[in-house]
DNA sequence: CATGACATGTAAGATGTTACATGATTGT
DNA sequence: ACAATCATGTAACATCTTACATGTCATG
C-alpha cells in the first residue's frame, strides 16, 4: 500500500466513483499531489484485488463509454483509518532552486538578482492564486450554508499554504537584498 | 540530466572528491534532497561520458581502497551555471499530513488531536534541531573568520527552514484549537 | 573479535512519467 | 471540420529504493 493507494481510498470513503471521476477529484482537491490517470487505473485493480474496494459497471447505453463505479469496502475504510491515524514520517522538500541556489556564485552578480526576482513574482503569484481559491469557497461555502463536519480543515490548509508561500517569498526578499548590499559594497571597494 | 546530475555537479564545482566523499558531503549539504549512494555512481559514470566530469585513479598502495576522484570539466562548470540560471519549475510539496487531513473524519476526536499534537511535536524537534546546526554553523564560522563569498547564502536557508517549521507548527496549532472548540461546543449540545 | 570507516559497485524491485491506443458524443 | 469531454487502459522508459557483494584497516 503506498501512499496513492490511500489518496485514492480516501476520495471513495467519501463517495463511490469511476476512474475517470477520481482523476477529476484528485485534481481538484489533492493537486498539492498530482498524479496521472495512468497510475490510477492500476492501483484500483490493487486495491480491488485487496479487498478494499469493489466496482460494478454502469452501463450507459453507448451514449457514453461504460464506466466501472468503484466503492470503499469496510476493509478499505478500516484500512484508511488505521493509516491515518499513523505516526508520519516528516515530508521531504526536494525543492530544485534550494539546489540551485547553492551554485549560484556561478552566474554573474546581475543575474544572480535576477534569479531571485523571478522567484519572488513567482511565489506572488502563487499567493494572488490562493486568494483567489479562497475567495472562491467562501462564495461556495455561503450559498449552500450547511456542510459537513468533514470539509472544514480546508480553511486551514488555505492557511498553511499561504504561510509556506509567504516565507518563501520573505526568504527571496531576504536573498536580494543581500546581494544588493554586497553589490553596493563592491561598488565601493573599486 | 536530472537534478540528481546536477547535484553531484554543485559539488564537483567546489572541489574535486570521489564518489564516497561525495556521498558525504550531499548527506552534509543536501540533507532536504536525501540520496542514495547507490544512485552516485551511476551518475557520476554518465556524467563522464557526457564530458561533464573526468576521473583519475588515486592509488592509496593497499592502505585504503583506490579511489577514483572526479572533478568538474569546464563543459561541466558551463552546463551547471546554465542550469542554475534557467526558469525552475515551482515545487511540488508532496505531504502525506495533508493526505491524511482530508480523511481525519473517520478516526474519533480523541485520537484526531492526539495525530495533530504528535505532529506539532515534530515540528519542534525539528526546530530544536535547526537551532543546534545554526549554532553549531555560527562557532564554525568564527573560528576560521575569512570564508569566501560562495558560503554566504546559508544563512539564508536556515532563515527559510526556520520559516517553514513555524508555519507548519503554527497550522497544527490552529487545527487543535479549532478540534478542541469543536469538542466544547459538541460537549455543550448534549 | 566485532564494529565502523573507507571504497565501489550490481541487481532486483517498486514507482512514476510519457507516449500510444481506441472510440463515441457534444459544442464551436 | 476540429477540439474537448467522456472513459479505460497498455507499453516503454526513467528513476528511486533496498538488498546484496567484497575487502582492508583502525579502534575499543
Amino acid at each position: 500500500m503506498t501512499t496513492v493507494n490511500y489518496m485514492l481510498l480516501s476520495v471513495l470513503a467519501r463517495e463511490p466513483m469511476s476512474g475517470y471521476d477520481l482523476t477529476a477529484q484528485l485534481k481538484k482537491h489533492f493537486a498539492f499531489w498530482p498524479i496521472s490517470h495512468t497510475q490510477i487505473y492500476p492501483v484500483l485493480a490493487q486495491l480491488e484485488q485487496q479487498g478494499l474496494a469493489r466496482y460494478h459497471i454502469v452501463d450507459q447505453h453507448g451514449v457514453r463509454p461504460n464506466k466501472k463505479v468503484y466503492e470503499i469496502t469496510k476493509e478499505g475504510r478500516e484500512a484508511l483509518r488505521q493509516w491515518v491515524e499513523s505516526p508520519t514520517p516528516p515530508v521531504i522538500l526536494r525543492d530544485e532552486f534550494f539546489l540551485k541556489a547553492y551554485s549560484l556564485w556561478l552566474a554573474d552578480p546581475g543575474r544572480m538578482m535576477e534569479v531571485f526576482r523571478e522567484q519572488a513574482q513567482l511565489r506572488k503569484q502563487r499567493l494572488e492564486l490562493l486568494e483567489q481559491a479562497l475567495e472562491a469557497k467562501r462564495s461556495t461555502d455561503s450559498a449552500s450554508p450547511e456542510k459537513p463536519a468533514l470539509f472544514e480543515l480546508t480553511d486551514l490548509l488555505f492557511q498553511y499554504l499561504t504561510g509556506y508561500e509567504q516565507n518563501y517569498l520573505a526568504w527571496c526578499q531576504s536573498a536580494l537584498h543581500y546581494l544588493e548590499q554586497r553589490k553596493h559594497n563592491r561598488e565601493e571597494e573599486t
